[in-house]
DNA sequence: GCCTTGGTGGTACACCTGTATCATCAAGGC
DNA sequence: GCCTTGATGATACAGGTGTACCACCAAGGC
């Protein structure tokens, strides 16, 4: 036999090269000859680890999801166990706006992805992408902070986390758009946030 | 001399066709021989009329926002003059939302643009898009209801415009990627500017 | 020691892209 | 009547794309 190579690992990099062009120079500029140059491998590998590119692309859209998910884990892991509701809402929304680079650059690949997507429904085909999951989940989040008192009576849980997500994908596209910076975004959602646990506050 | 054409009647013709095809096969598919094909002429009769593809490009993205800008002004003219400050965010907000086919297609195209011009420059360069002109005049409005105390004076006006704004791009999203309907973002919509819009709410 | 077999290199092929070029047509001025 | 000139047709060209193909290498089983 000759030596055995982990495909699994060859993949992760040759993934990490494709979204680090979609990153930078945007989906059209990934081709297979880029990302092979980018990866610093030859041709040939990248066909020969990824058989297609639509196979490619997704696994670039995979990965996407996966590094969102990684990064709510981790900022929910630094803020340590037990958190408030508010707190939830905190690291989840924070997690998806771009606030450094990494995160700014991912949040590039992932416009370009949600631009093809709309008009290439192969892309989505048995995507593990569930945004509604996020929104049900938070659903319940909400639904105990008022029930527990920490958020007005009057308020509509569904709708207040629907419209908290759709405002965080809103500012991220700004963030990324160079309407305003990660600080000015924080911001807007603090003030959302701060007036949606405002007991005080009533409907 | 051979028989003259209405040169800009030829390019919004052209750039109607690169529209459609951007709302509805994305704009990976949109090339010279594709649009030709959708707006009936013949290759060499796009190169004529606009010299360029970046200069065809370009057309399209006016014509989005002149597009919108004629939605603002069609619903601001429906609802008659002297509008109420909520009546003018309404306005202004579902003229964004994607609410039938034609806007769909066009926010469709929108999201397609904004994918590309996030690492191509060029595109925005000298482009007459100023988001904040928009985020501007909408703040003195509010700024006007809460003198006039139709907001209570607690909110600031700045950061519920660029909220509201941010909240109903990420809602359009939603809607063209499938995720809600119209209706409902409409609600959300509503949701929030009734909140925002009663005078017994504190802070 | 050979031979199977996973990994790799190089390259060719068919296709599509944007753009340039050559030619033709037809309507009016002189 | 010709000739200038705006409008149009057909096509060629160079480059990039995804994919397929052919050769080769090297490590281990028998």
């Amino acid at each position: 036999m000759p030596r055995r190579v982990d495909h699994e690992e060859r993949r992760a990099h040759i993934t990490a090269a494709l979204l680090r062009i979609a990153g930078t120079r945007g989906l059209q500029a990934v081709s297979m000859r880029e990302v092979a140059a980018e990866a610093g491998i030859s041709l040939r590998l990248v066909q020969y680890y990824v058989s297609d590119k639509p196979t490619l692309l997704r696994l670039g859209l995979d990965e996407l999801a996966a590094r969102l998910d990684r990064r709510i884990r981790e900022r929910a892991a630094a803020r340590g166990a037990g958190l408030a509701p508010r707190a939830v809402l905190e690291v989840v929304l924070t997690s998806i706006l771009p606030v450094d680079e990494a995160s700014r650059l991912d949040r590039m690949a992932w416009s370009a992805y949600f631009a093809v997507a709309l008009t290439d429904p192969a892309l989505l085909a048995g995507a593990t992408n569930h945004p509604d999951a996020l929104e049900d989940w938070l659903t319940t989040v909400l639904v105990r902070a008022r029930d527990s008192g920490d958020v007005n009576s009057g308020r509509e849980p569904r709708t207040e986390v629907a419209a908290l997500l759709a405002l965080t994908n809103g500012l991220s596209d700004s963030v990324v758009g160079g309407q305003r910076d990660a600080d000015a975004a924080l911001a807007i959602l603090d003030y959302q946030l701060d007036r949606l646990f405002d007991r005080s506050t009533p409907a």
